[in-house]
DNA sequence: AACACAGTTGACCAAGCAGTCAAGTTTGAT
DNA sequence: ATCAAACTTGACTGCTTGGTCAACTGTGTT
């Protein structure tokens, strides 16, 4: 074994730890700001969930904030594969139904992290700015764009795209941010599967039907 | 004048200060609480955005948890008048402008208060779990009945009636709680008056005519 | 003037917390 | 066996913060 390999394994070893260890502190992390948002949250807290002591947590993360940081980062990742599903097709009907099918399911199985994405911008987006300020506007754009130009050739009917987008982000993230009360008003359960089929459907027919040209295509 | 009477002018004179004074703390801490989330918020910060020395909140408010209370318990009074709009008419394209107008008037004149309302249902509604049990619940239920009544009487399409409450409540709620993303994406400017009354109208337009029968009435 | 009583306030305290540290352990290489 | 380097962890510290308290003020009554 050479110098070089050598060091490579051992870093690799230990590349596996720090990684492993990562991806479980910041799983608890999520879950924990979630719950409790960024002050109400206790490093400890997230030690428990982690299932490792607290000072294991500051090996791997200087600070809270920097956890924070880390968690809400990875939340873009989910945010922008999301959005790539409006991409998918030229057809309004089809890239809709996309992106609302994607958002949705985003809701239902990464519902912590849509949580501290709301946190996070309800408390005036002090980490994301930047995302918001750059990527987020450029896509926006970009998307009201598109709808423009459907709205031009004719496919659906004249509305302002902003107040569309904002609508299919409101209430696709409605079903993770207000989970709590929607399982409330659900008999204290949460929804079956057939129930998100149905609201992801409903969601898609309201709004298609809504823009759809009046003589249907 | 009368014992009786002495004592009447000194009450209403007290009571007056203190009415005053709750006033002015639970505004602050709506502000504070909405911008913070309660374990963010410090009495401090209350006191000095009340222009009152902290021990004087206490004065007032045993606690924090007990001023956070209040505050809450005032965001139900405007939940249940803005609910109250949907009751004003019998015509489905009204009742639903009406409720949606209204949710948007909310959004924009109290978004302190939908934010505070959005991070205690997000943390799991610890203090207004009651209500979401018991009122909310008769009243979510009373207005799905009466949008199956429309869809048998063939006055909308057929939709869940769930689907749609929470499409309303996400998409008005969304102007409050994500004033941060929304006014970011608009040049960093809030939205004007203008702006307010397209959105609520395409909101209202895309609902109405996702629900509206296919040959219009 | 003396009193009663609601309201006001600076100073203080105990609990909870993020972050530190120094003494350990584990792992792989020689 | 020995070493180096990453990892582990219980105990500790200083700061923040909710809440208390005792002294004080203002006002209306007798």
């Amino acid at each position: 074994m050479s110098e070089m390999q050598k060091l490579l394994n051992l870093k690799a070893a230990k590349a596996e730890i720090r990684a492993e260890n990562e991806r479980v502190i910041l799983e608890a992390a999520e879950t924990i700001f979630a719950q409790h948002g960024f002050r109400g949250s206790t490093m400890q807290m997230i030690a428990d969930q982690a299932e490792l002591p607290k000072a294991n947590v500051h090996y791997y993360f200087e600070s809270k904030k920097e956890l924070y940081r880390r968690v809400v980062e990875q939340i873009f990742g989910i945010w922008l594969q999301a959005a790539d599903s409006f991409e998918q097709s030229d057809n309004p009907a089809e890239a809709l139904r996309k992106y609302i099918e994607q958002k949705m399911e985003v809701s239902r199985l990464r519902k912590n992290g849509s949580k501290v994405w709301a946190n996070e911008v309800m408390h005036g987006a002090p980490i994301i700015q930047d995302f918001l300020e750059t990527q987020l506007t450029e896509w926006t754009d970009g998307r009201i764009e598109m709808i423009q130009k459907w709205i031009d050739d004719k496919k659906i009917r004249a509305i302002n795209p902003r107040w569309l987008l904002y609508m299919i982000w409101a209430t696709t993230q409605h079903y993770a941010d207000f989970a709590h009360q929607v399982e409330t008003l659900n008999a204290a359960e949460p929804l079956s599967k057939e129930q998100w089929e149905d609201a992801t459907e409903t969601v898609f027919q309201i709004i298609w039907a809504g823009l759809a040209p009046k003589s249907g295509t």
